[in-house]
DNA sequence: TATGAATGAGACTTCATTCAT
DNA sequence: AATGAATGAAGTCTCATTCAT
C-alpha cells in the first residue's frame, strides 16, 4: 500500500477517514456508556448524557445504535469479550490452577479502573427481571461455565481435580460464588478485605476440589 | 377510650375498622409490589400498576408511603425480616450443620413461589449503582454475614468448623455464594439441575469447613 | 333528587363533581383538537398544543386519552356524529327534497363557523393512506352512503326518483361529490361561487334522478 | 465544448454520463417517493426511506431536491402532468363526450398500478390543512377545471350540453365528484363496483348535460 | 455525483407527585 | 381512607438538514 501512493489516493483516504471516523464515534458511545452505566445504572442513564460524555452531541447513540437496548446488547456483548479475552491468556499447567488463575482474573477485572468490569455487572443486575436482556446474559454465563467445566475436566485428567466432583454444577457454584463476591465488593468496597478473601477463596476451592481421603457419612 | 369501650361503640368499631383497613390496604400494596418487582424490575413497575393490581386505586401507594422510594425502602426491609426469620428458625446442633441449613433455607426462599425471595434479589440487583438504596443493601449483606459468621464460630467451639477457617471472609464467599447462584437460576432457572446443585454445594462448603491434614505446598 | 338534598349530600357532590370535570376536560380537550386540527392538519399538531389551547396542560390529552390515535378516533366519531345528527333531523316529504336537504345540510356543516366539520375533512383526508385511521373512516362513509340509499328508496316508492336510479352506486357518487366539493372549498374558498354552486348542485341531482322520457341513444 | 467533441473525448463523454446519471438519480427518486407516499402518507415517509427505496443512499434526496418540501413540490407537479396529458390526448366529437372520456381517463389514472395516480390523491388531500402546499393544489385544481369548462363550452357550441348549464359551478361539481370518488375507492376499494359507479356516473352527468324540456317547479 | 457522520429540534409517552373531592 | 384529575419533568426516538469526505 504505501509502496505506490498514489494510487487513487483520495478514494483510499476518503474511504479509511469514514470508516475510521463510524469506529471512533461508536467506541467512543461505548466508553462513555460502559463509564455511566458503571456510576449510575442503566435506566437512570439518558442517552442524552451517554453522546455528551462521549464528546458528541445527544442524538449520535440513536444514530449508530438506534435504540437504547441495541446499546445495551452491544456493550454488554463487548464487556464479556474482555473477560473471555482474558481468561483465554491463562496459561497455567494444571486444571486446578486453572481454575485458581480464572478466578483471580476474574476479580482482577472487578476491581480494574477500566469500567468494563463494573459496568457487566451491572448489566447483569439489571437483566433479573428483563426479559429484553434476559438471553444475551443467560448465555454468557453459560459460556463462563463452559470455561469452568474445561479446566475440570482438564483437572480430571491431570489428577489435580478430584473425580468427585462433578464438573457442571462446580462450574455454577463457582461462577455464582465470583458473581456474588462481585456484587458485595461493588456494594461496599471497604467491607471486605480483598486479600484475606482472594487468599480464602483459594483455599475454599482447593478444598472443594482437592483429592482427600473419604469420610464416613457422606451425604446427608 | 380503653376506659369505655362500649359508651361509643360506633366510634371505637370504626376505629378498629379503620386501623385494620390501613393495614389490609398497606399489606395489599406490599404484596402486589413484591409480586411487580419480581417479574417486571423496579422502574418497570409503576406506581399505578401496583395500586391496581391490589385492587385498588392508582393514587393509593402514595397515600400510604408518600413516595416511591419509601414503598421501595419498605418492601426491601420486608423481606429481609422474611429471610432473617427463617434462618433464626434454624434448629441444628454443630456450627457445621447450620451452616448447611442455612444454604437451604436460602435457596429454598429463592425458588418458593412466594414472590419476596425474588423480589428481594431484584431490589438487591438494583441497588447495586444506585446511591439511594446502597445503604440498605450492605446494611443486609452485612447482617447475612454476621449469621454465617456466627455459625462459623459456633463450629469452632464444637469442633465441626475447622479453626483455619477465617469467619469474614469465609461469609463474605459464602453469601456471595448464594447471590450468585441465585442470579443465575432466576436468569435461566432451567440451566441448572437444582438438585445435583445443592448436593454438590453440600460437598464444597463441607470440603472447606471440615478439619483436614495440612498441605505441603501453599502455592502463593 | 333535589326534594331530599340530605341523602349523602357529600358523596353525591362529590362524585358529580368528579364526573364533570372529567367530562369538561375531554371537552375541552376535543374542542380544541377540533380547531387545530382543522387549521394546521393533525401531524403538525401536537399533544402539547392542544392541552394548552384547551387551558390545561401539555400532558392531559395522554392522561385522558392515552394515544394520539385515541383522541384521533375519539373526535373523529364525535364529528361524524355531528353530521348524523343534522342528517337527522331533516324532515320532508318526498325522497328527493331529503336527498337536496342532505346536500343543504352537508356544506352548512363544512362552511359552519365551528369546527368540526372542517375538522373531519381533514382527518378524512389524512386517513387516505394511514392505515391505523382507514376502517374508522371507512365505516363512516359507509353509513352516510346508507343515509342517502336510504332516501333513494323513499324516492322510489313516493315516485319522486326514478327507479332507473340504482340506489348504491349513486350512494357513492353523492358522497363523492360532497366530499370533493368541500375540498375544493376548502382549498380555495373564493375560487367557486357558494350560492351558484348549491343550485347547480341541486340541479345535477334533479336531472340525474327524476324521471325522464327514455332517450334513443342511452348507454355510449 | 460542441465544437470539439472528439478533442476532448473523455470530458464529453463524462459530462454526458454524468448529465444522465443525475436524471436517472432524479427519476429513480421520484418515482421511489410516490410510491411511497401512496402507500404510508407523505409525514411517514422519511427521506432516507426513499433515498434507499430507489437504490441510492439516504442523503440523495437532500442533495437534488435540496429540501423535503421540493421534492414534494417537484412530485406533486409531474403527477398533475401525467393527469394533463392523458387529458389531452382525448380525441372525440362532441362536449358531452369529452366530458364521458375525461371522467374515465380521470378513474383510470386512479386504480392503475402505477403509484403516481394515488400520490396524487394522497398530496392532494395532505394539502387540505397545510398552507404551503395549498396554493399548488389550488392552481392545479384550477387548471383541471378549466379542462371541463372547455369541454363544456365545447359542448354548448355543438349542442350535446345544454345551454342551462353554467360552466364554471358544473366543472367544481365534476371535479369534487371525481376526487372524492377516488378518495372512497383509496380508503375502501371494495366497498363500491368499479363498473357499475362508473355507468351510473355516466348516467348522472349525461343527465345533467343533455337538454330537456323545461320542469314546471323550480323550488326555490 | 454520492455517501453517511453528526446535529439538534421536536414529538410522543410514561410516570411520580400534588391536590381537590 | 381512598380516588382520580391534573401537572410537568424526563426520556426515547425520528428525522430533516448540514457538512466533510
Amino acid at each position: 500500500m504505501d509502496v505506490h501512493p498514489k494510487v487513487i489516493p483520495s478514494k483510499v483516504s476518503r474511504r479509511r477517514t469514514q470508516v475510521e471516523r463510524r469506529a471512533q464515534g461508536e467506541k467512543a458511545l461505548l466508553d462513555a456508556a460502559a463509564e455511566l452505566f458503571a456510576a449510575q445504572g442503566i435506566v437512570q442513564t439518558s442517552l442524552a448524557q451517554i453522546g455528551q460524555r462521549a464528546g458528541y452531541s445527544r442524538g449520535l447513540v440513536n444514530h449508530h445504535f438506534g435504540t437504547k437496548d441495541a446499546l445495551i446488547d452491544r456493550l454488554a456483548r463487548q464487556c464479556q469479550e474482555q473477560f473471555w479475552k482474558a481468561f483465554a491468556e491463562i496459561d497455567v499447567e494444571t486444571g486446578l490452577e486453572g481454575i485458581l488463575a480464572t478466578i483471580d482474573t476474574y476479580l482482577a477485572q472487578i476491581v480494574s479502573p477500566a469500567p468494563h468490569g463494573r459496568a457487566f455487572l451491572v448489566m447483569r443486575a439489571a437483566a433479573l427481571p428483563e426479559a429484553s436482556m434476559a438471553p444475551t446474559i443467560a448465555e454468557a454465563d453459560e459460556r463462563t461455565r463452559e470455561v469452568f467445566v474445561s479446566w475440570i475436566e482438564t483437572g480430571h485428567r491431570d489428577g489435580s481435580i478430584s473425580r468427585r466432583v462433578k464438573a457442571e454444577p462446580f462450574a455454577a457454584i463457582l461462577l455464582g460464588l465470583l458473581h456474588g463476591l462481585a456484587a458485595q465488593l461493588f456494594v461496599a468496597p471497604d467491607a471486605v478485605d480483598m486479600g484475606a478473601l482472594r487468599s480464602q477463596c483459594h483455599d475454599v476451592v482447593r478444598a472443594a476440589l482437592e483429592e482427600r481421603e473419604p469420610r464416613r457419612e457422606e451425604r446427608q
